[in-house]
DNA sequence: CGAAAATTTGACATGACTCAACTGGAGTGG
DNA sequence: CCACTCCAGTTGAGTCATGTCAAATTTTCG
């Protein structure tokens, strides 16, 4: 069950056995059925999350009642609103399941825990958020500079399971347009082949 | 001279005098002349910077000869292309000083070593790390979420001295929109009054 | 003072939004 | 097995915010 949970925190640092078991020891793990809230606005998110597998989005929604979805999470993926998990103030997020989902995750005060014992953990975790961080920075980028064309197009290319696992109109979401105009996005694509 | 910068780290963590004295030892004080660059892309960015005063940019260029202001520095504030130092890849960015500007400085070598020697050291920069994510997400929802006239509001009322100090093109740019739509976004709200 | 840079204004183009209607498939129940 | 409903997706018409390009004006600074 951790092997591949295992193998991602080593793309960041060698654990001794002890280490690993100490860390397994104080992941929990968990399956959420499909459409579970992981997570409301006005919570302080208590979880930093590993997918084992399944799908998982993280969106908000505005004034107008309109949601943006800021993450899909597959498995092999972290998620958590870090923000909120890292400062321990409300979050304005909410995490849903969109299909049964399995994960292995750590809360606030247990993370803490670990570190004491596994100080060099805080590394790994820094990393996490810096990795976090490069992708939304691309993210943001995308959105700045690119047409909704050319994000649907970067968005397929860089996720290619994806439009097969989430419906159109939540992709829309991700990429920040009306369903409407993706699916005309797509529609002159195809015209244009 | 590292009386704020001091005062900035214990936010995050207390150290000891020992401990504060090897980190000043690390961090290199540095003045530079306006419109020094600090970062060009394809290099490595080997700094992560402490502003004791001045103020820098951070920006990128598209394919378009677009410039697109991602981070505006000014006295207290970090400043670095954290994708880039982290996993010292090249870099997108540009970092350039628009003032003389003064700072205390860096490197990735330096860094780890001090890390060795003050290993709690990983958490302040993680949660400097975090820190920038939570601001990032934030600029990330405005742009998808808010029109250009809400951003600029939002821009004005968080940052009151910015427009003070910088040229009104590179809000703009820092907006995500057209000195000219930025121009005529002035125009109406004043006429709003 | 004069040149260059920044800002404003005007005219026009366009990408994306809204609202509404229509299509098609998936499930449900009689 | 068909009729019904529901929901995602598509398509059309009109609108609006912002972009582009060009010119005029103002500000900055050597």
């Amino acid at each position: 069950m951790f092997q591949a949970f295992d193998k991602n925190i080593t793309t960041y640092l060698e654990l001794s056995l002890q280490e690993s078991e100490l860390v397994h020891h104080y992941f929990q793990h968990k399956t959420y059925p499909k459409k579970t809230l992981l997570l409301k606005p006005g919570q302080v998110c208590n979880f930093e999350a590993y997918l084992l597998n399944g799908c998982v989005k993280k969106y908000y929604i505005d004034q107008d009642a309109n949601e943006t979805i800021l993450q899909f999470a597959v498995e092999d993926w972290w998620v958590s609103d870090i923000a909120s998990f890292c400062q321990q103030i409300p979050s304005r997020l909410y995490i849903e399941t969109m299909e049964e989902t399995e994960l292995l995750q750590i809360n606030y005060q247990e993370k803490e825990l670990l570190f004491k014992q596994v100080p060099k953990l805080e590394r790994v975790f820094r990393l996490l958020v810096q990795r976090s961080y490069s992708v939304l920075e691309d993210r943001f980028f995308t959105v700045i500079t690119d047409s909704a064309e050319a994000r649907y197009l970067n968005f397929v290319k860089k996720y290619p399971m994806l439009p097969q696992r989430v419906p159109q109109y939540q992709i829309a979401s991700y990429l920040g347009i009306t369903p409407e105009a993706l699916s005309r996005i797509k529609a002159s694509l195809s015209h244009k082949k």
